[in-house]
RNA sequence: GGAUGGAUUCCCGAGUGGCCAAAGGGGGCAGACUGUAAAUCUGUUGGCUUCGCCUUCGAAGGUUCGAAUCCUUCUCCAUCCA
C-alpha cells in the first residue's frame, strides 16, 4: 500500500488540492511540505498530534518536513471555526509558548541531518513593512473572494476585526515564504485551514507563476460531531505536567464505542490489517480495543514505561479499587484541626471538588467514598491516625481517585 | 460621525420594582442500569462556617423601605445610514 493510500484508508484525507499530483510526490518522498502550529498555548494537544502523526508518517516515507511555529501569527489569531474573537496573546507568552511547542516538537520529528526543518514564521512576518506588504501582496487578493471563504461566512454574524481578517494573508504570506526559501511546495494542516491554504497556493501562482498544494486532514471528531481532545477541564495536554500520563490514558480508555476505530485508524501507526480485524470485535469486546488504542497512544506520547505504568493502575484501580500508581496529595500537620479534617474539606483539598458546596453535593448524593466505605455525612472526620502508613483512597464518582497520605 | 437594537449565571435564553440565587433548554456533576461505552431514568447545578449569611444580571454612580428591572454617565457588540 502507498503511503497516500495509507491515509486515505486511514479516513485522514479531506481535501486536495490537485489529488494526482499530490499523491505522486508524497509516494515518491518528494515533497517538500510544512505545517504550521499557532503557539497559542503553552503545550501541544491532540489536534497538534494528529498533525505530527501525519508529519512523521510522510517523514518515514522520505518526505521533508517543515514544521511552522507562528509566533507571528499567533500575534493575530486566526478565526477560522471560530464563533468569537479569540483573546489578544501578549509577546511575552507567545515566546514561551514557542519554546515549549519546540521542545514538544522535538520529541516527534527527527531534525537531524537536515531531515526535517524547524522555523519560527515571527522572523520574517514581525519585520514586514506595511505599505510594502500591501503593495506585494494586496493586489492578488479578493476581498469578495475572502468574505465568501466559510472561515469568515460563520462570523459574518458576530462580527470579524480587520485583525484578524488579515490571517489569511498572514498565511498566505508563509507559504510564499517557504516556497521560495525551502522549496516547499505543499502544505499540510487541519480541514478549517483550507481556506487559509488556498491562498497561499494562490499568491504563489500568481506572484511566483509555479504551482504549489495543499491538503488538509480531517478534524478529530467523535461521533456527535464534536471535537475530539476536549474535556470539561479543557483540552487534553501533551505536556505531562498539564494532563498526566494517568489522565491521559483514562481519556482515551474512556471514549465510545462508535469513535474507538476512528481513533485507532487516525492516531496510532498500529497496522491496518490490525485495526480492521478488531472492527468486527463486539459489545463489551470494544473494552480491549480501547485499552489498546489508550496504551498506545500514552506510549506515543509520554513513552512506553508510562503507557505501562499507566495501564497497571488503570487496570488495579478499575478491577480492586487499588493501586501503587495513582494521583496522591500529601496532607501536613496544618491539614489537620485536632487530629482530624472534614470530609468536605479533603475533597477540596485533594481537588475532587472544585468547592465545598460541591464536595456537599457529592457527598449527600452518595458520590464520595473513603476506602470502598461510602461516606453519606457530610460531617464525617478523617483523622490523622487513618492516613498514616499506607494512607487511604478516596474517591468521588466512578472515576475519580486520589491516594492521600501523609507527609 | 448619525439612527436603532442589545449586553442576564458554564452556554443559549426568559425575566421589565418586592413572590429572584433569577423560568426553560443545553452542558456539567452525582445516583440507578452497564462493559471504565452509548442510550435511558432520577437527583443536582453561585459561594460559605448551609434551618442562616454573603456575592452575582456589561461598569460606575443615583432614585427607592426595596433594583436584573427605573434614572444618569461610561464601556463593548450588532444592524442600517455616512
Amino acid at each position: 500500500m502507498t503511503t497516500y493510500d495509507e491515509l486515505v484508508a486511514r479516513g485522514l484525507i479531506a481535501q486536495v488540492t490537485d489529488e494526482d499530483e499530490i499523491k505522486k510526490m508524497i509516494n515518491e518522498g518528494k515533497a517538500v511540505f510544512y505545517i504550521g502550529f499557532d503557539p497559542t498555548a503553552d503545550s501541544l494537544h491532540v489536534g497538534h498530534f494528529m498533525a505530527l502523526c501525519l508529519m512523521k508518517r510522510l517523514q518515514m516515507a522520505g518526505n521533508k518536513p517543515i514544521a511552522l511555529i507562528g509566533g507571528g501569527t499567533a500575534m493575530i489569531g486566526d478565526p477560522s471555526g471560530r464563533t468569537d474573537m479569540r483573546q489578544m496573546i501578549t509577546k511575552e507568552t507567545i515566546e514561551h509558548n514557542v519554546a515549549c511547542f519546540k521542545k514538544q516538537i522535538s520529541r516527534f520529528i527527527d531534525f537531524s541531518e537536515d531531515k526535517a526543518l524547524l522555523v519560527n514564521n515571527a522572523d520574517w512576518l514581525l519585520d514586514l513593512n506595511y505599505v510594502e506588504l500591501l503593495r506585494e501582496v494586496g493586489p492578488h487578493f479578493s476581498v469578495n473572494r475572502m468574505l465568501n471563504a466559510e472561515c469568515y461566512k460563520q462570523r459574518m454574524e458576530k462580527g470579524l476585526s480587520f485583525l484578524e481578517f488579515n490571517y489569511m494573508i498572514m498565511q498566505s504570506f508563509d507559504f510564499y515564504t517557504l516556497f521560495r526559501k525551502y522549496g516547499c511546495n505543499m502544505q499540510f494542516g487541519g480541514d478549517d485551514q483550507w481556506s487559509n491554504m488556498l491562498g497561499g497556493t494562490r499568491l504563489i501562482h500568481y506572484k511566483l507563476g509555479k504551482d504549489a498544494y495543499a491538503m488538509t486532514i480531517n478534524l478529530l471528531l467523535n461521533s456527535e460531531g464534536k471535537k475530539m481532545g476536549k474535556t470539561q477541564a479543557g483540552a487534553v495536554w501533551l505536556d505531562p505536567e498539564k494532563t498526566s500520563p494517568f489522565d491521559f490514558y483514562q481519556y482515551w480508555r474512556n471514549v465510545s464505542d462508535d469513535d474507538v476505530l476512528n481513533c485507532l485508524r487516525m492516531l496510532t501507526f498500529l497496522p491496518l490489517e490490525q485495526i480492521d480485524e478488531m472492527a468486527r470485535w463486539e459489545g463489551s469486546q470494544l473494552n480491549q480495543a480501547k485499552e489498546i488504542l489508550a496504551y498506545e497512544l500514552t506510549s506515543l506520547v509520554h513513552g512506553k514505561e508510562e503507557a505501562e505504568k499507566a495501564q497497571a493502575s488503570a487496570r488495579a484501580l478499575f478491577s480492586s479499587g487499588n493501586a501503587a500508581q495513582m494521583p496522591e496529595i500529601t496532607l501536613t500537620e496544618e491539614d489537620f484541626e485536632d487530629g482530624v479534617i472534614g470530609i468536605l474539606r479533603l475533597l477540596v483539598k485533594a481537588g475532587l471538588a472544585p468547592s465545598n458546596g460541591e464536595a456537599r453535593r457529592n457527598v449527600e448524593q452518595g458520590g464520595v467514598s473513603v476506602d470502598g466505605e461510602k461516606i453519606t455525612d457530610v460531617k464525617a472526620v478523617i483523622s490523622k491516625s487513618d492516613v498514616e502508613g499506607e494512607g487511604i483512597v478516596l474517591k468521588r464518582g466512578k472515576k475519580k481517585f486520589i491516594k492521600v497520605v501523609l507527609g
